[in-house]
DNA sequence: CAAATCATACTAACGCATTAGAATGGAGGC
DNA sequence: GCCTCCATTCTAATGCGTTAGTATGATTTG
């Protein structure tokens, strides 16, 4: 199934939502009043475009998601590396490893990935 | 030195950019009309735009870079990490390699990279 | 049954990335 | 010295993500 893209915004009220799911809509619009700022119908305008797009789906007010965060940041990455990387995630990596210096942990954690795939 | 942020189309541009630097600006512009379908006038928009954040110099009818195409790879990534994974390189690399089947080659390339680190 | 409350949709404003047309100004030829 | 051409800037239109005010219809309460 392809992932629906997800916008900056909707990500940041994903988080809540996976977080708390299921939710009661209502609960929902308090605790991103709380931690987005927005008030009460922009919360509902999000729900309703996620809901369209197949991100969520809000039943007798229970709200949860039908894609997970795992997917939507394997979705992301997919996309960088394809936008910017001709698709190669050796040189994505080589990327972040030029900028950052990789730690001890960072890279057995990477090869424990490696090898369990 | 803070690689600045390049958008979408703008990168597009520096991609152009990148393979034939130094570039007559005027030589430039035909490129762009040819590859991005770009009126004259865009391009110098974006030259301007580009030379005020420090990403290239147009001096004497001379465009060149004042950053890398990996500098700007290496930005995005981070970018990235840090917006949807928390900062965790491996998080990312699990979920780019949930989504794709690693290769051999990939993977050892991989390694190469993180040993050479 | 009327009133109030609540979930939700409709519509629109706002900012920002993108694109480009018209105007300007300078360099070089006649 | 005027005219033409070309590089460049100014200004603005367009599209889209984001946010929210108002309207509407349903549900609950007195």
């Amino acid at each position: 199934m392809e992932t629906p893209k997800i916008f900056e915004s909707e990500y940041r009220f994903c988080l809540i939502l996976w977080e708390n799911e299921p939710i009661a809509s209502r609960a929902l619009s308090e605790l991103c009043k709380e931690r987005l700022g927005w008030a009460k119908t922009t919360t509902y305008t999000v729900i309703k475009r996620l809901s369209e797009r197949g991100v969520l789906k809000n039943e007798n007010n229970t709200v949860f998601s039908l894609v997970s965060k795992e997917q939507v940041q394997a979705a992301d990455v997919e996309e960088l590396v394809e936008k910017r990387f001709e698709g190669s995630l050796p040189a994505f990596v080589a990327a972040f490893a030029k900028k950052k210096e990789l730690k001890k942990e960072q890279i057995e954690e990477i090869l424990r990935i490696i090898e369990e795939g």
